[in-house]
DNA sequence: GCAAGGTC
């Protein structure tokens, strides 16, 4: 008998289906000389320091550096304090009688470092020595399954990728224990004050943008508008300067050739320029980009995105949430037409759906290469009935963007027109002529509806038009505003892009800070942390929070390019590396970052002490 | 009491 063992229980059960296993067991599907079981994703983690007999939070222990981990079974929280998961250990004695009763094991965890990881913790923790296999796919359809099963790969092929895996997780548990043990401690041990690779560039970026927002002083300027008439329409347009005093942009109205000046025609069209701009559709939602969607539509937390979406997949509704991809493989692209043939009746998408059957396909969302461990975010056409209001308004944003993404290019015509009278003017303006993909939501760019018009009169180089108004117009810089989670989770996505170092850069570009699976719960932890805290839509930092910001800020932990040093080294050991090089580094540092932030919390003891 | 990572 052969074991397949994947991440999660919806993989295994598709694998079971594609080999025609069907005979139900508590955990596991069973048939066909296979016996499909699951993880729930990581089963064991990284013991805890008092596993290593560090006890209490005590400065003598400091740094906290086990000669060798050990794992530990996954802990919940309950009334009774932090125990083991029951389901997590059940499970895992499902796996270990398999295990025991196999003569080859097929991994099936999702084709990535953590999922080698959460293999390899189960495998050594269960101090299993059966022969195993990898399969490794990155969509689910039969065809990828059965493709991935004729061409299983020696596991011994991955022991590179769980050691940068390996590295990942112990490197983690270093800097963060060790960091947040030595700053809590020398802040008095009054309360925790975590910090960690991720957390802590991320509570940097909410604090420094909130100073440099509170900082900032607005600048005032002055522009000149002119009201224009041509026949029955009017259109606006603004001075090409802006001046620093209301005088001078007095001066300038004032040369303005209006009515009032004697002038019936005092606007000179110096140039039209028109330009037809393409706009190609949006791509296929990933995690990320799907919660920035809901925040702004719906003003839901990340973490609220993430539940829902979750939900849903749970009801089979959509296809795996946390996903990084925002495309599909041409396997999966072959069903969409199917799929969207599911939506002609849709109340809100059943015309477009329509029309993309009768039309073709936009495939700017479908490269192989571009599908990382999952594929974007699709609805698996099933029978959505009636859903809570919530759910439903995060399964039509999946739908909509479905059919956005397969749907024509919009097609804009802007006009840009200088007009001269006494000095420079300028009007804009956008026309929609074929609305394509726009048609699905029918919403509009938010951004620049204030400086545009909508739509300009047609008119031609060298007319003149009479100017029926004109008014100095008093305007002032703006702070970058704060951050929305939307924002955040779009700033953490391509912190990378800020990142100097062309390297660095490029070792962070695909991972940026956090991962979709977990971009959420950083949010949620520097908010249980009281660093942060929500008003209205803005994430805004505490007291307490701008403190430890203070006292880190100039340090490696709080900048954004730890992650990307890391995700270099750790390349580089997937690659064959040495190990040893990158741990001894770490250890390094974590001793020098303990010693340090030891020395470093007495600004934050009198603070806690107040509150 | 603590990291970051995965998932129900």
């Amino acid at each position: 008998m052969k074991i397949v063992i994947a991440e999660k229980p919806s993989v295994a059960r598709e694998l079971a289906k594609v080999f025609g296993a069907t005979n139900k067991k508590a955990g596991y599907i069973e048939g066909k000389g296979y016996s499909f079981t699951w993880a729930f994703g990581h089963l064991l983690q990284l013991a805890p320091p008092q596993d290593y007999g560090f006890y209490g939070w005590k400065q003598q222990n400091l740094p906290m550096l086990p000669t060798k981990f050990k794992l530990a079974v996954r802990k919940i929280k309950t009334k009774d304090g932090i125990v083991e998961d029951p389901a997590v250990r059940k499970q895992l004695n499902v796996i270990k009688s398999l295990f025991d009763e196999c003569t080859e094991i097929i991994v099936a965890t999702d084709a990535g470092r953590e999922g080698e990881l959460i293999f390899r913790y189960i495998y050594y923790y269960l101090k299993c020595k059966k022969p195993f296999r990898r399969l490794w796919i990155s969509s689910q359809t039969d065809q990828a399954i059965k493709e991935g099963f004729r061409n299983l790969k020696p596991g011994s092929d991955y022991d590179t990728l769980f050691n940068s895996a390996h590295c990942r997780s112990e490197s983690d548990w270093l800097v963060g224990m060790n960091a947040t043990q030595a700053l809590s401690i020398s802040a008095g041990n009054r309360a925790v004050l975590s910090l960690g690779r991720v957390q802590t560039p991320t509570l940097a970026m909410i604090c420094s943008r909130y100073i440099e927002t509170k900082n900032f002083v607005p600048e005032i300027f002055f522009q000149v508008a002119i009201q224009l008439q041509k026949e029955e329409s009017f259109f606006r347009a603004i001075s090409a300067k802006n001046y620093k005093t209301r005088e001078e942009a007095e001066t300038i109205m004032a040369k303005v050739l209006d009515a009032a000046t004697g002038n019936e025609k005092g606007g000179l069209i110096a140039s039209v320029d028109a330009k037809a701009k393409k706009e190609p559709p949006p791509l296929l939602h990933d995690l990320s980009s799907l919660q920035q969607e809901a925040n702004k539509k719906k003003g839901y937390t990340a973490d609220q995105t993430l539940g829902i979406l979750q939900n849903l997949y749970e009801s089979k509704l959509v296809t795996y949430p946390r996903t990084g991809s925002r495309y599909i493989g041409d396997d999966v692209f072959a069903t969409v037409p199917d799929l969207i043939s599911k939506f002609t009746d849709h109340p809100l998408f059943g015309k477009d759906a329509t029309f993309l059957l009768n039309n073709k396909l936009n495939k700017r969302s479908v490269n192989a290469k571009k599908v990382t461990d999952h594929h974007a975010v699709l609805p698996t056409g099933e029978y959505a009935g009636h859903l809570s209001s919530d759910r439903q308004a995060v399964y039509d944003m999946v739908v909509g963007r479905m059919i956005e993404a397969f749907h024509q290019e919009c097609i804009k015509e802007t006009t840009k027109i200088i007009v001269s009278s006494g000095s420079d003017f300028v009007a804009n303006g956008t026309v929609i002529q074929s609305a394509g993909w726009r048609s699905v939501f029918n919403d509009n760019d938010e951004e620049k509806k204030d400086e545009d018009n909508a739509t300009l009169p047609k008119v031609i180089k060298g007319e003149s038009l009479a100017i029926t108004n004109k008014a100095v117009l008093e305007k002032q810089t703006k702070p970058k505003p704060l951050y929305t989670e939307a924002t955040l989770l779009k700033a953490l996505e391509t912190c990378g892009k800020d990142i100097e170092d062309e390297e660095l850069r490029y070792a962070m570009k695909e991972s940026g800070l956090g991962t979709p699976a977990t971009r959420a719960s950083i949010i949620e932890t520097l908010i249980k942390r009281e660093y942060i805290g929500r008003e209205k839509k803005n994430l805004v930092p505490s007291k307490k929070g701008l403190a430890v910001y203070d006292v880190v800020k100039n340090k490696k932990i709080a900048q954004a390019e730890l992650t990307g040093q890391w995700e270099k080294r750790l390349e580089e050991i997937r690659e064959g590396a040495s190990v040893k090089d990158f741990k001894a580094e770490i250890t390094d540092y974590t001793k020098n970052i303990t010693q340090e932030l030891l020395a470093a919390g007495t600004g934050l003891y009198n603070l806690l002490k107040e509150a």
